[in-house]
DNA sequence: GTAACGTACAACTTTATGGTTGTAGATGCG
DNA sequence: CGCATCTACAACCATAAAGTTGTACGTTAC
């Protein structure tokens, strides 16, 4: 079942927002404890507003939500929207596998049908 | 058996690389057929020189292959490069389940150890 | 209320990205 | 050979990304 379809678009953004260790680092944190931005931002060697930014990244993909609590706000990891990025990799191993197939075929068939 | 661990720029590049419609297009037309650049190039609105910069940075992320043929450079894409992108994602599953657990555990035994 | 904390956001700099055009070197073909 | 094709690469432009600092504002604690 089709949740909703993703757009090159959505696409993109998971993929731009995988392609950096902090974000990837924070995903990985987030999706074993809930962390407000600023208890986050203490563990990197960066600013808070960059923190503040690539948590910013990272929820424009949708790879983690914010939600308020008191003054913070907790960050949390969406790990159905990795397993969407998952998904969208085995599309490529299927269409590779595509492939194989031809190949396995046209050995098992050494005089393919020709044209006339 | 890993055959040569991923670095974060490693990692950064593959990401970076699947991040972009053109260069995902590029993966699934060359997953299934070996195709020239100038071919590649020719399926898209745009310069050949533009076509050539997306396969370079696919080429750099190791996601292709350029191989030589004639005057022609043949690209062929990498699955298990791809396999090896899956099992990033798969990581992180995994972390997001040692949450669960960990849950389950606090669950299962409502009365923890304390202190003292 | 005041001070400290957590966040948001704007402005700015630097560097990377994605595109262009243009030039030049190999290779294949008539 | 001479010409078209395929590729490589440099230079350039516009925009986006990743970081910084500074300011403003809501919330918590005292």
């Amino acid at each position: 079942m089709v949740v909703d379809a993703l757009t090159d678009g959505d696409v993109n953004r998971i993929f731009r927002a995988l392609a950096d260790a902090t974000r990837r680092d924070i995903v990985r944190r987030t999706l074993l404890t809930d962390m407000s931005v600023s208890s986050l931002a203490h563990a990197y060697d960066m600013s808070f507003a960059a923190v503040q930014k690539h948590v910013a990244v990272l929820e424009e993909a949708r790879l983690v939500t914010k939600e308020p609590r008191g003054r913070e706000r907790m960050v949390r990891g969406v790990p159905e929207r990795l397993r969407q990025a998952k998904r969208l990799l085995d599309d490529f191993d299927q269409i590779w596998r595509a492939r194989i197939d031809r190949l396995d075929a046209l050995l098992s068939e050494p005089l393919p049908p020709e044209k006339g």
